[in-house]
DNA sequence: ACATAGACCTGTTGGC
DNA sequence: TGCCAACAGGTCTATG
């Protein structure tokens, strides 16, 4: 489900709810999501003062003042939502109806100390790819080893991302789904930067880049349209496909502004182009591309 | 080292 | 309406 931007928003809408919090107790429903959830879960977080929650690539990272940094993954399905039993005439409070699908409500957080009263973070995840792992005391782990470069901020330019694809022979979608490469591109994002960079997913990844490895206008072309994608994915709040939404039960807006993913046979947005949006498969994924303006 | 297919799960969708 | 195959935002593992 969930790439780098609406985790981003997952993140943002979870901070006012942490903001001050003490975890009073945190209940596991099933010993497993993905991977067995730490048995001492609980009594490690019980009775903690949260610190924050951070982001990344696509993990969240919740600190406390003493337990080890909690690293979580929304999987494809992943999401938390947040139930106070505040007076909902309270500015900035709301309150939930149990969810239909509450047989998948799987890790809930119970808060204290919150400006909204107890409050209650509930982890729900029908397919159960997400997990929760602590991280090592350093704070490391190596789930997040080898993460590359996030596409936020200007870290990434053509100089970069040039260097990184030089010499690959994948094609550039796959280059751009390598989390060890970019961190935070999925396969949604990955279709919406090639078109906007004019960029044939099938082209081989290291073409992007000079002989010697440097940047050429297609690298710094693909750089700038990976960077404004996900900067106006985060703004819109994210995408909400299917089950995504926010927190609070919102959704994001950004799949109205899709010029490919899940266009097959539409035509292509771009303008002056005649083509036709193509559906073709890589690696096991969807990609969406217009064969005419992607070269 | 690099690249691709299979696996993990449940729910939704589209064709017949 | 019902049934079933195909597909879904991710990424770890095994195999070439």
């Amino acid at each position: 489900m969930p790439e780098l931007p609406e985790v981003e928003t997952v993140r943002r809408g979870l901070e006012p709810a942490f903001d001050g919090a003490v975890i009073e107790s945190v209940e596991l429903r099933r010993p497993d999501l993905r991977f067995p959830l730490p048995a001492d879960l609980p009594v490690r977080l019980a009775g903690q003062r949260v610190l924050g929650i951070a982001r990344r690539a696509k993990y969240l990272l919740l600190q406390t003042a003493a337990a080890p940094t909690l690293i979580c993954h929304l999987g494809m399905t992943g999401s938390f939502r947040i139930e106070s039993d505040a007076d909902s005439s309270v500015p900035g409070t709301f309150r939930h109806e149990r969810s239909k699908d509450s047989v998948h409500d799987h890790v809930v957080f119970h808060l204290i100390g919150t400006r909204a009263g107890p409050t209650r973070v509930v982890f729900n995840d029908p397919r159960r790819f997400g997990f929760m792992l602590f991280a090592n005391s350093d704070g490391g782990h190596a789930m997040l080893d080898g993460l590359g470069v996030e596409p936020t901020g200007n870290a990434l330019d053509g100089f970069l991302l040039a260097r990184l694809f030089a010499g690959r022979s994948a094609p550039l979608k796959a280059a751009l789904l390598d989390q060890k490469l970019v961190a935070g591109l999925g396969n949604i994002y990955a279709s919406e930067a090639l078109w906007r960079a004019g960029l044939s997913p099938q082209r081989a990844a290291g073409s992007i880049a000079s002989k010697d490895g440097g940047p050429t206008q297609r690298a710094e072309r693909l750089a700038e349209a990976v960077r404004d994608v996900i900067a106006e994915a985060i703004e819109a709040g994210g995408s909400s496909l299917r089950d995504y939404m926010h927190v609070d039960g919102s959704l994001g807006y950004f799949q109205h502004r899709f010029f490919v993913y899940d266009r097959e046979g539409e035509a292509c947005r771009k303008p002056g182009c005649n083509g036709v949006i193509h559906r073709i498969v890589q690696s096991g994924r969807s990609t969406f591309f217009c064969p005419v303006c992607q070269r």
